[in-house]
RNA sequence: GGGCAGGUAGAUCAGUUGGAAGAUCGCUACCUUGGCAUGGUAGAGGCCGGGGGUUCAAAUCCCCCCCUGUCCA
């Protein structure tokens, strides 16, 4: 029996077809010649829409929210674009992310079931196809009704699914049902897999409904425990074709489009628009020929030129373009992407730099902040969130538009200086690569900024990518095999229960590999960023503690012969914990205080707490200013001293987020049902592991050490807070104190003691070197005294003295006309100068080599300045009384 | 995470086969002027990103690290 032989089909009268074109098969009601999706047929709702009237993109995702909702489906809130609950993705790329791994591996139920959403999503696979072909968007959203089927209770899978689905579109939008085709087609993705169908009208592909069936393991396909229906339909396909306009940029972004269009005063051809569409959606482009191939097709279609269709096209795919892009970082941005040079950041990165490249080429006045502006408030009625960031997000966008226009400059610095060289000559292809990987400058930018040709090839992107694959994936290491067994006993965490708890007693369950396993256990483990707990058990000493699985372990100093059974006496060590719960506690006010005070986008990064210091990574475009680290500091300390109580409880994950948004998930991914709520009230709330003090005030005092930039769009947060804050303070007064000291003033004149030292030593210094000059030119003089000559010029040979310098003193006596000078200087390494006067002809490099030769070392140097070393110093003032005669017979020479 | 391009005076950048650290702008003083723009003269300003190595000798060649930019995941 074939996995598509639904009764729905058969009671409905579906006809199951072989498409002639591409040889799929196809279900419908209606008699159709093909399976209908382009290009098997071409778009046929271009200004005569099958659905019953036109809808907004907001219009048309509430009809089919409540259309699933009316039929037994819970609506559920969008989940933010960057996927933080996963750490195989940067991005939500579909709705089912969501529910990966927790809903589908059975440790979280869904929020409901069966369920429907719009999931905002990015993709960014087509976005060179974004604005051309009609249809592509790096931002969208999908619409789902989703049922997770566990054995025994069932929800529903294909046959219903279906059916949902064709009764959406014929009931709810009045689609014609002959016109509605279902194309079978099989899904893998995400190590499952199962049939699939595609839903087709008038040449668009509007959902897909897959029925996720079977896990792809090494030893092949297998039945999953839970099936799970899967389902995505484009929300902007659907408005697109309700509206029947050209392309579908104009049913989603109208007021955005007409807005552009109207400062700009262009009035596109309608009747070019559609042919394009048309023709687009038939196309697949991978490179500039292709996109050159299809406006040669429409041009010959309209019956008109290449450069006519050009001009209509080429602005209203750059407005297109920044429609998009602008309406994806509203988005992203509001979710806490912030831009920068790796990871999820570039990603804003590029669409900043794509918008504002079609910006450029439109020439326009308003600013990209202005259209991501229009766009949040074209969204926000529907997505409050945005409204409450719409600044952080504008200025966000502004910074970078700033870097970019840096980044232009720069570049046409460079493209200048490189075709000064050139000459005239053209920009080799090489170069242009160059350029755009290493600078960032594309080749119509470097045409921009350049005087001389520049010709870019087709296909240019790929020979960037090329340059790429060749240095493939670096080989990730293995995991580790698990040196813990399985079946180790679950430690009961009672430091969770009262972490004021220091000493206790408590029974030895296992010793595995020497690590002591209790039944319960005050000791905290390292995880959370937060070190362990150390402390005594019985005699030992307690160096480690960890968690592995639902176990803990504890590591003890040397060995022992504690052994399952025994009762065991254990003290934390206090002061060790106490302060680790300063840190753990003054990391969450800072979080929160650097976040009130920076803006929405700044999220938890990493962090890491000892004894004596800490650190929290923060995202945030540009490191602090030292105004900004003395504004966080005092806020940190206002918000200890204010005494906020630190709630924490354990809530059901779903009830959590609803109450407090994902905004929890600052320290990254955390699994399960039920989690740990730490909230510093008024300040800051995250899913947290750590142990905290109870109150802020018992934190104490917070000093903010240092920040750095540890990358792009990631400022780390060097810190103290308690005893180790009191400890810093008083180790910097004894500094400043030792050295007021030492300088024999007081403190507060201590600073500009220090300034006049250091330009007391840096005129010393000068005055020392003037002195040097002064003396090689009495030296000089008295060496030209006692010279000997040679051919009326005078030669002089002298072995300096420790504290004279040969090389200097070189420069002195040859300064001087008619001189030639010998000078050596005997160290542990022998140093040998010959120079001479620019009026006097000789080459001294062979002079130099001829008396080394004699000490046993080399040189080399420019005719009138040779130097060379090496060798036996010993030897040295011997080679030298050589000298006098190698310099007369090389002037014989001449 | 990987690739590429960079890091030299306050700024922008030169620096050839390894052999004496430069230019332009800016800064300071003086001259020219009734004053300013300008012009002229003189001067200050450099751990040549950091650490190793090769060499008689490294801004320069080799290795490691740090920082900035950029492209790709």
């Amino acid at each position: 029996m074939s996995e598509f032989d639904l009764s729905f089909f058969k009671d409905n009268l579906f006809i199951r077809k072989v498409c002639p074109k591409c040889g799929r098969a196809f279900w419908s009601q209606g008699d159709h010649p093909s399976c209908g999706e382009s290009p098997c047929e071409e778009y046929s709702f271009i200004n005569n829409s099958p659905i019953k009237r036109p809808y907004s993109n907001h219009e048309m995702r509430e009809e089919y929210l409540s259309f699933f909702e009316e039929h037994g489906h819970g609506r559920v809130r969008r989940y933010p674009i960057v996927a933080r609950w996963r750490d195989d993705v940067f991005f939500t790329q579909a709705s089912i992310y969501d529910f990966q791994p927790w809903v589908l591996n059975g440790v979280v139920d869904p929020p409901f079931n069966p369920l429907t959403i719009s999931q905002t999503c990015v993709r960014f696979n087509d976005i060179d196809n974004v604005g051309r072909t009609g249809r592509h968007y790096t931002f969208f959203e999908m619409l789902a009704h989703h049922a997770f089927n566990r054995p025994g209770k069932e929800i529903y899978f294909k046959d219903r699914t279906v059916e949902l689905c064709h009764k959406f579109y014929t009931e709810r939008l009045g689609v014609q049902k002959e016109k509605m085709r279902y194309i079978e087609e099989w899904w893998e993705g995400g190590g499952n897999s199962g049939p699939c169908v595609e839903v087709i009208l008038e040449g668009v592909e509007l959902a897909t409904l897959v029925f996720m069936q079977y896990r792809e393991t090494p030893e092949g396909r297998k039945p999953m425990d839970m099936t799970v229906v899967d389902t995505g339909y484009g929300l902007e396909r659907a408005t697109w074709i309700s509206q029947g306009t050209p392309s579908a940029y104009e049913a989603v972004f109208g007021p955005v489009v007409k807005h552009i269009q109207d400062e700009l005063g262009i009035k596109p051809d309608q009747r070019v628009l559609e042919e394009y569409s048309k023709v687009a959606g038939a196309m697949n482009m991978k490179t500039a020929a292709d996109i050159r191939n299809l406006r040669q097709r429409t041009a010959d279609r309209l019956g008109i030129s290449y450069e006519e269709l050009i001009q209509t096209i080429g602005p209203m795919e750059d407005i297109y373009i920044i429609c998009d892009h602008s309406r994806a970082l509203a988005f992203m941005l509001n979710d806490g992407v912030v831009p920068s040079n790796v990871r999820e950041g570039y990603f804003a990165r590029m669409l900043v730099r794509r918008a504002l490249r079609s910006m450029r080429s439109l020439n326009v006045k308003f600013t990209l902040a202005d259209i991501v502006g229009r766009q949040i408030d074209y969204f926000s009625p529907y997505f409050p969130e945005l409204v409450e960031n719409r600044e952080d997000i504008m200025s966000l966008v502004k910074v970078e538009e700033q870097r970019y226009y840096e980044t232009l400059e720069r570049g046409r610095s460079i493209v200048q200086r490189m075709t000064k060289d050139l000459k005239g000559a053209p920009i080799t292809v090489d170069k242009l690569i160059e350029l755009y990987d290493s600078h960032g400058l594309n080749p119509e930018i470097v045409k921009e900024f350049s005087d001389v040709p520049v010709e870019i090839p087709d296909n240019f992107y790929m020979q960037v990518a090329k340059r790429h694959e060749s240095t493939a994936v670096a080989e990730e290491e293995g995991p580790k095999a698990d040196e813990y067994p399985l079946d180790m006993p679950e430690t009961v965490r009672s430091y969770y229960e009262d972490p004021e708890v220091m000493a206790f007693e408590a029974d030895v369950v296992a010793v595995i590999n020497g690590a002591v396993v209790l039944d319960h256990t005050y000791f905290y483990p390292e995880g959370g960023g937060q070190e362990a707990d150390y402390g005594t058990m019985d005699e030992f000493n307690v160096i480690n503690v960890q968690k592995v699985r639902n176990t803990i372990l504890h590591f003890l100093d040397g060995k022992h012969g504690i052994k399952v059974g025994d009762r065991v006496t254990c003290a934390i060590n206090e002061p060790r914990r106490r302060q680790l719960m300063r840190h753990h506690t003054a990391a969450h006010i800072i979080n929160g205080s650097a976040r009130e005070m920076l803006g929405n986008h700044v999220w938890q990064s990493g962090a890491h707490k000892s004894v004596d210091e800490a650190r929290l990574d923060i995202t945030h475009f540009e490191n602090l200013s030292e105004e900004q680290r003395t504004a966080l500091e005092k806020r940190c300390n206002e918000v200890v001293l204010e005494d906020h109580p630190v709630e924490i409880k354990f809530m059901p994950r779903d009830e959590a987020e609803a109450k407090f948004g994902f905004r929890l998930y600052q320290g990254g991914v955390v699994p399960g049902k039920i989690i740990r709520v730490v909230n510093t009230t008024g300040v800051d709330v995250e899913a947290c592991g750590g142990l905290h003090c109870d109150r802020t005030s018992r934190v104490g005092p917070i000093r903010i050490l240092r920040t750095k930039r540890i990358q792009d769009g990631v400022v780390r947060i060097e810190y103290s807070a308690g005893l180790a804050a009191v400890c810093g303070m008083q180790s910097d007064k004894a500094c400043v104190d030792q050295l007021a000291d030492r300088m024999n003033v007081g403190r507060e004149a201590l600073l500009p003691a220090a300034v006049k030292l250091l330009n007391d030593v840096k005129e010393d210094r000068k005055r020392m070197e003037a002195m040097a000059a002064k003396l090689n030119r009495i030296v000089a003089d008295n060496l030209l005294d006692k010279a000997a000559q040679v051919d009326g010029i005078k030669v002089v040979v002298h072995l300096a003295a420790e504290d004279e310098d040969p090389q200097a003193l070189s420069l002195a006596l040859t300064s001087r006309p008619g001189v030639i000078a010998v000078l050596g200087l005997a160290d542990k390494s022998p140093k040998l100068f010959v120079s001479r006067s620019a009026d006097v002809k000789l080459d001294c490099r062979p002079v130099l080599k001829e008396i080394m030769k004699l000490v046993g070392g080399g040189g080399g140097g420019k005719p009138d300045f040779a130097q060379g070393g090496g060798g036996d110093p010993s030897k040295l003032s011997g080679a030298m009384e050589r000298a006098l005669d190698i310099i007369r017979a090389a002037m014989a020479k001449k």
